[in-house]
DNA sequence: AACTTGCCTGATAGTAACTGTCAGGCATTA
DNA sequence: TAATGCCTGACAGTTACTATCAGGCAAGTT
């Protein structure tokens, strides 16, 4: 049993964006204490998990939104859930071999510049160099 | 020689970031033609695929616009480039293991929902499904 | 000559998803 | 009694675009 505190720090997520994420309706489900604390259970957490997930590859708060309220629809709409899901993960690697390609892109530039230094070469590469 | 909307095309930037971009200063070296047209060439593509390439890994603006200004300070500024370029590679190397991990969750998830529709069963997982 | 196209500029407003900050309130603990 | 931790609401600020409008020049087409 967390408060949105602890949960803030296990997840290492803001206590400002959970806050903004429960305003926002991404979780229905928590329950409060008599005195109105948000008590996120471990369950709760894995969706919490799910989220963050979701956001950290790109999905918009809106499909968030509207992943969540499939969810509260129920079991009709698993499927529905199945395709987001699937196509949110596609995207993620494509992501993902994008982002392959651009540290190659940054470690063909640290070996250059370290050869470079141990040289003592010109950067011939850097078109604002005086010729 | 590229005219800003066939480099545009050819690396997959919106025109209207690009000329943001070339307003905060991240082209310096691009020449004009006599009508006052930037023209980009073959070496100058390259250049603007780094850009690309550190926005596109988290990098902001503004050190993208330092990692310009030492290129335009010249080659006593190379091992400042280079370490700029190593930690920027190493964030996107986090970042990428980062993905890896959300692509797994992501995985798991679509699995979960695949097993759900074939075996008609009832979604446990979901803490909004009435018991 | 008139028109369309492509480039240029400047200005302004809108967007997403926070992030920061203040103010006020209740309840538990020291 | 005071500090702490949670709650709420409101509103300004941030980043990096993105959209839209307006006006201007130059070259090619009709």
């Amino acid at each position: 049993m967390y408060t949105i505190k602890n949960v803030a720090e296990k997840l290492n997520i803001s206590e400002h964006t959970l806050r903004f994420w429960a305003k926002n309706g991404f979780f229905p489900f928590v329950k409060r204490n008599k005195n109105n604390i948000r008590i996120f259970e471990e369950n709760d957490l894995e969706w919490v998990k799910i989220v963050k997930c979701l956001r950290s590859v790109g999905l918009d708060n809106k499909s968030v939104k509207k992943y969540i309220e499939y969810c509260i629809e129920g079991d009709s709409t698993i499927s529905k859930r199945y395709k987001l899901i699937k196509e949110t993960k596609t995207k993620a690697e494509l992501q993902l071999s994008e982002l392959q390609k651009q540290i190659q892109l940054l470690n063909y530039k640290e070996e250059y510049y370290m050869k470079l230094i141990n040289s003592h070469a010109k950067d011939t590469w850097n078109p604002m160099n005086k010729k």
